[in-house]
DNA sequence: GTACCTGCAAATCGTTTGCAGGAAA
DNA sequence: TTTCCTGCAAACGATTTGCAGGTAC
């Protein structure tokens, strides 16, 4: 069962439930998002969805920007701020699909990873802290391999 | 020996070695980052300045945001991006005042926390992902005890 | 038909830069 | 004196907002 699909598809159905009514914009947001593989900026998200098939209207950047609010107070979009002044979103895809992020410091490349042992160390540590932990999120920065030499 | 002094002298060497002047701008805030139990905005920075007793010149954003680059990449403070849109600095005490951050998303206070197994945890990762790690941060999101109920 | 959704353009806000005068060495 | 340090104001780029027309229901 792709994580994929059912992201988009849970996403339809918040939106619905919410009372938000279906629109063209909202709708290439979420197709864009469910498809990218790891946090976008808006603006990123403004030009994917300009370049598309000339078919497919584009989107303008303050829908992209009201449609990404909406989705982040719904929970089903994550907000990463990670440098270069701008924020990225990424599909909040639950547990099966958590991770966290490597940034190269050169490029400005953004990868994913998970590491098990890392989620288990938070967890315990956020029912020690003195804050109702809600969400976390680690980042490492440094040099990838194409920039480290 | 208190790690607050260590690191205002530590500063102004590093400044000094670096071919840097002494200047009125320069000292303020090296002075006022090292008064810091946590991490600034260059705003709240700029702000913390004006309001200093009336005797003292104020400094100018620009001049702090300047004066902030320096140091960052002299590797006497580090910058924090948590929310808000803004990048917060803070002063680099060295492995002693290594710390990770609490953030209410409530009220947007933010406070440091230390953890062993983290750090631990981290390092250990650090050696097996695909970049060269300089630096790692923590977040935990949630909400504060003051905002949770 | 009504209320929401969207695009456009203007407004904000944090941050950066160009330039001219003042200060450190 | 020469070069750096600062403040000021303008420039920038990301994000937000106001408004008018188009669209879902």
């Amino acid at each position: 069962m792709s994580e994929r699909r059912d992201w988009y598809e849970q996403a339809t159905g918040a939106l619905a439930a919410a009372g938000y009514r279906r629109g063209g914009a909202r709708e290439a947001v979420l197709e864009l998002l469910d498809a990218q593989p790891c946090a976008r900026s808006a603006v990123e998200i403004e030009e994917a969805l300009r370049r598309r098939s000339a078919r497919r209207r584009a989107v303008s950047r303050a829908s992209v920007y009201r449609i990404l609010d909406e989705l982040e107070q719904l929970g089903l979009v994550s907000r990463l701020e990670v440098g270069g002044g701008t924020v990225r979103f990424e599909a909040s895809r639950g547990e099966s699909g958590h991770h966290h992020h490597l940034v190269c410091d050169v490029c400005g490349t953004l990868t994913p990873f998970t590491d098990e042992a890392l989620e288990r160390t938070i967890d315990e540590l956020s029912k020690r802290v003195d804050l109702e932990v809600s969400e976390h999120e680690v980042v490492l920065h440094g040099a990838c391999s194409g920039c480290a030499r």
